[in-house]
RNA sequence: GGGCGGUUAGCUCAGUUGGUUUAGAGCACCUGCCUUACAAGCAGGGGGUCACAGGUUCGAGUCCUGUACCGCCCACCA
């Protein structure tokens, strides 16, 4: 048993987590299995990827889940929370082959396949652990007993069905694709991967020779490119078909502009005008010159390499631009691979995957890109075919994961068809199975989907599901009769677990497939189990397993089911899916919730999730979204050290407001001296700073190397967190209060008629607050849920109801008090324990050593832990608007008289007397409460009523209908107070003006509501009174003087 | 270029269907308090022409249009 003596005045919340969290996991509270009996509320995590430890947005995300899990529990439902963790493919492979590299100096080749996976999965053991303390350290009550990993045995059964079941559906299919190739990762990287950046470079303008001009024709014509090497892989020219039309086109386009734009940019469009209509005059002839030599089949003779090719035409080609001659690289760049496509042009790789250029390049074979564009150029220059070269910023494509440019690249890739995958997902948002709050994010979810680009999923990487597939080429037809015989005739050959799919050869010529050494076609033969037998026979007869890996958002698209066990119908499945809530943050919204909503409803035929919170995002103090590249981010844990895990989930719920993103501007905590240093663009990224106050040196989270980290470590912190850790204290210190005047606490039932006026009030507040609080966490209000709470913890219950209280301790209410108290305290605990759980549950336990029966009129035990104890249900007659808004007067009238006191500097344990001036009903109200202006005012309200005697010497506050005058009779500051009252003056001429104005015109008398128009009377008349007593007050004041 | 947000006190943000709020909170600031739950606290105070310009309305921070600036997403830039 803890005595009161024994509760420190600070919650140690370092000691207490662990504590705490142990009890739960003890208690097996985090624990969830199918129960028929209840209902289920699950929430599945997005699993955090194991490439490195948890953010500040991840802090965010999990707390939001683990509320809305900790009040459904409280609530009555049986809760899962799904932990988990991705194995985040491409990113943990980049990671650990940096690292290899740095440390060891070793790439991947030199490792090998088998042992470069190992080493990632000893990275992932590390950073999962680490993860998942985390979310401990949070207090997550996540079921733990039920973690995955997008990659364990589970998931992985669930990726081969599922890619079995598109396989043999049709809807995977391989080709030949321009993918964006990482040359660093030697990968495909999908578009989502790939960023833009803005770097320095050269436009050169290149002369390719004519062959067999007519006369009048040009000897040359002028190509432009920024990437000189890849002319090793044209294979034509193109020109527009109707120039003129083109640059009337573009006119018009222009002058639209024009004629919207500002000032400020009119300037830049006239002359773009201006440009455009000297290009009209001057090369139009040229232009359609070029154009009828295309038409006419002339040909253009490819420097260097010495290759003949045609002139297309093709719109891509635009006449407003450079020459208006393109050159054609379609194995090198999207748009003339398109074109390319068009006009069948062949399509030249020069590249090889690790960025040297290969046999097609010829004399530049094996050249690296950037030796190759050198040498391109100066060998064109010596040629004299270099026009011109112009220096240039260029947007260029940058891989995300290596931070090297991008290079479109032509190659065998795996896709998933989306046409009907697409569609059903669109549908499941457009018709409400799946709601997307807030609902504006609906739209950018249907409009990229309605796209339905076919889904690039193979990964030229180690660190993944290896695509189930095995595969044949066959040089011809009779190859590949003979294979597909072999292979249905194997024993372990089962079509209901194995499908055979043929790739026909994406070079339709057989000639130029011969040259270019490919397959008459291949055949593909996807296994749906891991360890098959087939596997090792299709192995026998020379089929061999594709290396690529699956896409990892191929495997986080099944989380919702494949974590509960699909494809086995096992009971978790049936009774936990489709899950309940989906909380995630917007920039995944199409990798990850379109993904899962169209792999469900494929899958399991019924929508993964009933609902999508889209969170805010958290920035820095610059606006910046936090990242490790930029060095802005805050270790969760760093907040937790220093404020604790309730203040860091205050405060991420109470900045949730409608996915408003919210900037937090961050410091630094020097370790030797304490001091703030704003965080800023110039020292976040250093791994060591030096304390602008004490010139010492601390490590910041980046620190690395060894004599960084032997430096003290100097948090990342923001004060946007004492607020959260404030009012954690608050709580604590109320709490201590109450227990410590539970002395001799008995649950004897009171009945109503034993409430005084601010119990009725307490409990009109509590069941207010408790409904609304309620509503607004299930509309994902986080941010409105917790001031609710907190203004209702720290305004009324400590500040009016635990100050009024004191007094009656002190005599016969007692009994009745503590029991309130007691009982008031409980709601606020399960109130605010899904917010801020430790906390709260440590009160708890305390409380329940006190006052173990709870409850006023029927009484009950108090749970043995908070989080499973119920959630406040308060019945509706509880409320009563009149109560609350009498207690207001109160409320203002001891503000008021508190003022006074204050002004005039009247020592705080002088007794004041005062009196009342009011309406018979507002007697009845603030009569019974003379004591507490005594306690919590030092007031001793000596009449009360509609004409009492008025003191001398007072100062006088009017509020609303009721007027106090303190009797300053021996204590006034007369000059104070002057300036007191001219202030109330200035305030009250300036609300008459504004109700005169109001009344004086006429529309609005006729216009508006009857009500108001009375209540502006109403508001004028008081308004009025109050000035002419203010202005009297003041004269009589200055005759003092 | 297309789409979506934002702009309210020194800072970070609230402000629910337009009407008692001549706009609120936390932090910061000023004054006074070690009052026996809490100085991470208590009491009081100062501080905003709600980005700008129009419009609708009896009435606009709130609705509409436009402008400026900031941010995000998508597309594209030989």
């Amino acid at each position: 048993m803890t005595t009161t003596t024994e509760i420190p005045n600070r919650f140690d919340f370092a000691a207490a987590t662990d504590r705490i969290y142990q009890m739960w996991v003890d208690g097996g509270y985090f624990h969830a299995e199918p129960d028929s009996d209840k209902q289920p509320f699950t929430i599945v995590i997005p699993p955090p990827n194991v490439t490195g430890a948890l953010h500040l947005g991840h802090a965010l995300n999990n707390t939001l889940q683990d509320i809305l899990i900790r009040m459904k529990r409280m609530q009555g439902f049986n809760t899962l929370w799904m932990p988990g963790t991705d194995h985040a493919g491409i990113a943990t492979q980049a990671r650990v082959e940096k690292r290899l590299k740095e440390e060891e100096g070793k790439t991947r080749h030199d490792l090998g396949r088998e042992n470069l996976v190992a080493r990632i999965w000893e990275w992932k053991d590390q950073y999962e652990s680490r993860i998942l303390g985390q979310l401990k350290q949070m207090g997550c009550s996540c079921d733990w007993e039920r973690t995955r990993f997008t990659l364990d045995d589970i998931c992985a059964r669930a990726v081969r069905h599922f890619f079995y079941d598109l396989f043999q559906k049709q809807f995977i299919f391989r080709g030949k694709r321009l993918v964006n190739w990482d040359t660093y990762l030697q990968t495909a990287v999908s578009d989502d991967e790939v960023f833009s950046k803005s770097v320095k470079g050269n436009f050169w303008h290149l002369k390719y020779p004519v062959i067999d001009p007519k006369p009048g024709e040009p000897e040359f014509v002028i190509v432009a490119t920024t990437r000189p090497e890849t002319m090793l892989g044209d294979t034509a020219v193109a020109v527009h078909p109707d120039p003129a039309r083109a640059l009337d086109k573009a006119k018009l386009e222009l002058e639209e502009k024009l004629a919207k734009s500002s000032e400020s940019e009119k300037e830049a469009l006239q002359s773009q005008l201006q440009d455009l209509e000297t290009r009209r005059a001057e090369m139009l002839p040229s232009l359609e010159l070029l154009r009828d030599m295309a038409n006419d089949g002339r040909k253009i003779r490819l420097p260097l390499l010495d290759r003949e090719m045609p002139m297309v035409i093709d719109t891509w080609a635009k006449p407003e631009l450079g020459s208006g001659c393109v050159k054609i690289t379609p194995a090198h760049d999207p748009n003339d691979y398109e074109v390319g496509k068009r006009a069948g042009l062949e399509m030249i790789n020069v590249m090889n995957p690790n960025g040297t250029m290969n046999v097609e390049a010829g004399p530049y074979e094996s050249l690296t890109l950037k030796e190759c564009r050198k040498k391109v150029v100066a060998d064109l220059d010596e040629l004299g075919l270099l026009d011109q070269t112009e220096e240039r910023e260029i947007e260029l494509p940058h891989s995300d994961r290596s931070k090297t440019p991008i290079e479109p690249y032509l190659a065998d890739q795996w896709f998933v068809r989306m046409e009907e995958l697409a569609q059903s997902a669109i549908d499941a948002v457009d018709d409400g199975r799946v709601k997307i709050f807030p609902t504006r994010y609906a739209k950018g979810y249907v409009d990229w989907l309605s796209e339905k680009r076919d889904w690039p999923v193979s990964r030229q990487l180690w660190w993944g599901h290896q695509i189930p597939v095995w595969s044949m080429p066959c040089d011809d037809a009779e190859i590949e009769q003979e294979f597909m015989d072999k292979i249905k005739a194997l024993p372990a050959f089962d079509t209901s677990s194995s499908s055979i799919q043929i790739e026909p050869c994406s070079e339709p010529d057989e000639a130029k497939r011969k040259k270019l050494e490919l397959p008459y076609s291949t055949i593909h033969v996807c296994i749906r189990d891991e360890g098959a037998e087939l596997e090792s026979q299709l192995e026998a007869i020379g089929l061999v397993r594709q290396q690529d890996v699956l896409d990892t958002w191929f495997s986080s698209a099944l989380w919702p089911h494949s974590t509960l066990g699909w494809p086995d119908k096992t009971a978790e499945l049936d009774y936990f899916y489709k899950t309940s809530t989906l909380i995630t943050s917007r920039d995944i919204i199409t990798l990850w919730v379109a993904r899962m909503v169209l792999a469900g409803l494929n899958n399991m035929g019924e929508v993964p999730f009933d609902e999508v919170f889209i969170h805010p995002k958290i920035l820095d103090g610059y606006g910046e979204t936090m990242s490790k590249t930029k060095g802005n981010g805050i270790d969760p844990i760093d907040v937790i050290n220093k404020f604790g895990p309730d203040a860091l989930r205050y405060s991420m719920c109470h900045l949730t407001t409608d996915t408003q993103d919210v900037r937090m501007p961050i410091q630094f905590e020097c370790p030797h001296c304490n001091e703030k240093i704003d965080q800023t663009k110039k020292n976040r990224e250093l791994p060591v700073v030096e304390c602008i106050h004490c010139k010492k040196s601390f490590s910041t989270q980046w620190a690395e190397k060894p004599d960084e980290i032997a430096l003290p470590r100097g948090a990342s912190v923001s004060e946007r967190f004492e607020n959260g850790r404030n009012f954690t204290n608050k709580l604590w210190n109320a709490s201590r209060f109450a227990m410590m005047n539970l002395d001799g606490y008995s649950a004897e039932p009171i009945d109503e008629a034993q409430l005084l006026l601010e119990d009725r009030w307490i409990l009109s507040r509590l069941a207010t607050v408790s409904k609304n609080a309620t509503q607004a966490l299930e509309q994902y209000h986080y941010g409105e849920a917790v001031r609710l709470l907190y203004e209702f913890a720290w305004d009324d219950f400590c500040s009016f109801y635990v100050e009024i209280l004191k007094d009656r301790f002190a005599g016969e209410g007692r009994a009745v008090a503590q029991r309130l108290m007691a009982f008031t305290l409980d709601a606020i605990l399960r109130l605010l324990h899904p917010i801020m759980p430790f906390v709260t549950e440590e009160i708890w336990q305390l409380l329940g050593q006190f006052a173990p029966e709870r409850g006023f009129g029927e009484t009950e035990a108090a749970a043995k832990s908070l989080m499973i104890a119920s959630w406040p249900n308060l019945p509706d007659k509880w409320i009563d608007a009149e109560i609350e808004s009498q207690f207001k007067q109160f409320q203002l009238a001891l503000t008021a008289l508190r003022d006074i006191r204050a002004r005039q500097n009247v020592d705080r344990n002088t007794e004041v007397d005062f009196v009342v001036r009011c309406d018979a009903v507002t007697v009845k109200m603030l009569e019974p409460m003379k004591p507490y202006f005594a306690s919590m005012g030092k007031g001793n309200l000596t009449e009360i009523g509609d004409q009492p005697e008025i003191p001398k010497i007072n100062a006088t506050v009017p509020v609303g209908a009721v007027e106090i005058f303190v009797d300053l009779n021996g204590l006034i500051d007369v000059s104070a107070e002057i300036a007191r009252l001219e202030k109330e003056e200035t305030r009250l001429q300036g609300m008459i003006a504004g109700s005169e104005k109001k009344l004086s015109n006429a529309s609005f008398v006729d216009r508006a509501p009857a009500d108001v128009v009375e209540k502006v009377r109403e508001t004028l008349a008081s308004n009025k009174e109050q000035l002419s007593a203010t202005q009297n007050a003041i004269t009589e004041l200055q005759q003092m003087n």
